[in-house]
RNA sequence: GUCCCCAUCGUCUAGCCUGGCCAAGGACACCGGCCUUUCACGCCGGCAGCACCGGUUCAAAUCCGGUUGGGGACACCA
């Protein structure tokens, strides 16, 4: 196969969502694989809706997924010259005409004819016009085979077939001069020498008629292929109403670009029975053999676990930077270091995006710990005074505190009780953290260190006491 | 309405092309259990599906036809 050449054009019109990623992360993956060149290529001839804002919206969430682009970003509204070139070939061979019907009175028909439960059709009503022309503006309409069939041989569904009658004149250039999508994209993929477009299956209908544009044009046809589109939960095209949908809003929500990557690539894609890939492996293994044909719900739940996945085999620096901000935002002016490194190590395996991680690691820097209620109603009972004290001269003892001699202590403090370790951790475990839950309670002490663990322990003693002294806040069996 | 596409556990899917190895496998979720200082992880087990009808065949999740269901497209939007 020569060089692949694919391309990602969204229009700017606002965030890219959930559904254009996949879309991009195919061809990506795609071009990747065959060593080819992956074209960003912006879609904004519709100028009323479209933004800068969206342009450099767009521009982020590729970078933050990391889908580079090797050629662009093309902007279509700077291409115009080459439409209008393209527009022009094909006026003077005869194969496009001039229509001067006006917008509203084509609405008008559209809409009556979707009323009448009939196909809505541009009626040819200009088809056979010549000069001299009419006065006023006009629109500029393929004139397309009335007879025939035109055939997709499409990479992922198959061979579809498409009556030509079926097919109505499309309207290439508006009145404004500006082209319409269908004929930019043939242009575009045309000019920039794409080779296969692979896009949502919403696009095959588009498929016939660009194929007579491309024919008329003279440009080689691209293979296409068309994956099935993302649906929300309740089976209708995802949008704003099944939740976030923007990429940025995964990225805020503490999604590794692994983890939604990999969840998105098995929307649609399998490779056996594996799950988990890395992008590499995501590269290496991809293939449009193995695309699917139908349609695919998009489930959270298991975008979550997948990036829990993620999360738990990166390496603690790696995830250091990435948590960093989550916690500042918390409010805590903290900096990377050894400390911060320990902590992410510690809850990795525990943490299912980054959000959770900031959350479960916030103990460690709170001032002062509040007690969950529950858990210091039924932990933090005057018995517990004494075993803290006992904790706290041992920790006073060591020279230098490290993890095994944590457990010792503890263990220690058990046997001389005659009771099991979980009756000493638990208490232990809700005057450091505040909660019943918490990762290992010998290397949370360790992170914390021996002033900390000190510290919280005799506030925990002074909250008991002063529970118990409190009349009525006193703790019942 | 017309055209196009799709159809395996609740969800993502393997298997389908090249029928038998499938009393249908994996994953998420859910439910048990084990491990254990708690929770989580991990491990073990469970629940649950070939949309329906007919045909071809010794044999069909796999091939063919139809039905039903779902989705998408029908703009001087992309």
């Amino acid at each position: 196969m020569n060089q692949v050449r694919t391309r990602f054009p969204p229009s700017p019109t606002g965030f890219l969502h959930i559904g254009g990623a996949r879309t991009a992360l195919f061809n990506w993956l795609f071009t990747r694989h065959h060593g080819g060149k992956f074209i960003l290529r912006i879609e904004d001839t519709d100028v009323t809706r479209s933004t800068e804002e969206a342009v450099n919206a767009i521009i982020d969430s590729m970078q933050w997924l990391g889908l580079n682009w090797d050629e662009g970003p093309f902007l279509q509204s700077k291409r115009l010259a080459i439409y209008q070139e393209h527009v022009e070939k094909l006026l003077s061979r005869g194969k496009a005409y001039r229509c001067f019907c006006a917008p509203e009175e084509l609405e008008e028909k559209r809409k009556r004819a979707l009323q009448e439960k009939k196909k809505p059709k541009y009626d040819g009503k200009c088809r056979n016009l010549s000069s001299p022309y009419p006065d006023g503006p006009y629109a500029v309409r393929f004139k397309g085979p009335e007879e025939g069939r035109t055939v997709v041989e499409d990479l992922v569904k198959g061979r579809i077939v498409f009556e030509n009658e079926e097919l109505d004149d499309l309207i290439i250039q508006r009145s404004d001069g500006m082209p319409t999508y269908n004929f930019a994209v043939v242009v575009d993929d045309g000019t920039m020498g794409i080779t296969h477009v692979i896009r949502g299956d919403d696009h095959v209908n588009n498929t016939p008629r660009q194929i007579l544009l491309f024919r008329a044009l003279g440009y080689p046809l691209p293979h296409f292929a068309h994956v099935p589109m993302i649906l929300g939960s309740d089976r209708t095209r995802l949008s704003k109403r099944h939740g976030a949908e923007s990429v940025m809003a995964y990225k805020e929500m503490g999604y590794l670009p692994g983890g939604l990557l990999n969840y998105l690539v098995r929307l649609g894609w399998s490779f056996g029975d594996q799950e988990i890939f890395s992008i590499g492996e995501m590269i290496e293994k991809f293939s449009l053999e193995n695309v699917g044909k139908s349609a695919g719900i998009f489930n959270p739940e298991k975008l979550r676990s997948i990036n829990g996945d993620h999360v738990k085999v990166r390496e603690a620096s790696k995830l250091v930077p990435l948590v960093l901000p989550f916690i500042k935002a918390k409010g805590y002016d903290i900096v990377e270091g050894e400390k911060l490194n320990k902590i992410v190590d510690i809850l990795k395996g525990r943490s299912k995006t980054l959000v959770e991680m900031a959350d479960q690691a916030e103990f460690f820097f709170k001032e002062e710990i509040e007690y969950d209620e529950e858990a210091a109603k039924k932990f933090l009972r005057p018995e517990a005074i004494d075993v803290f004290e006992e904790l706290i001269e041992g920790l006073k003892g060591m020279e230098i505190m490290s993890e095994a001699e944590v457990e010792s202590l503890l263990r220690g403090v058990a046997e001389r009780r005659e009771i099991k370790l979980v009756k000493v951790a638990q208490p232990v475990r809700v005057a450091l953290t505040g909660f019943t839950a918490s990762p290992g309670l010998f290397e949370v002490i360790d992170i914390l260190g021996k002033a900390q663990t000190i510290k919280r322990l005799e506030e925990a003693s002074a909250f008991i006491r002063s529970s118990v002294a409190r009349p009525g806040g006193e703790n019942e069996d």
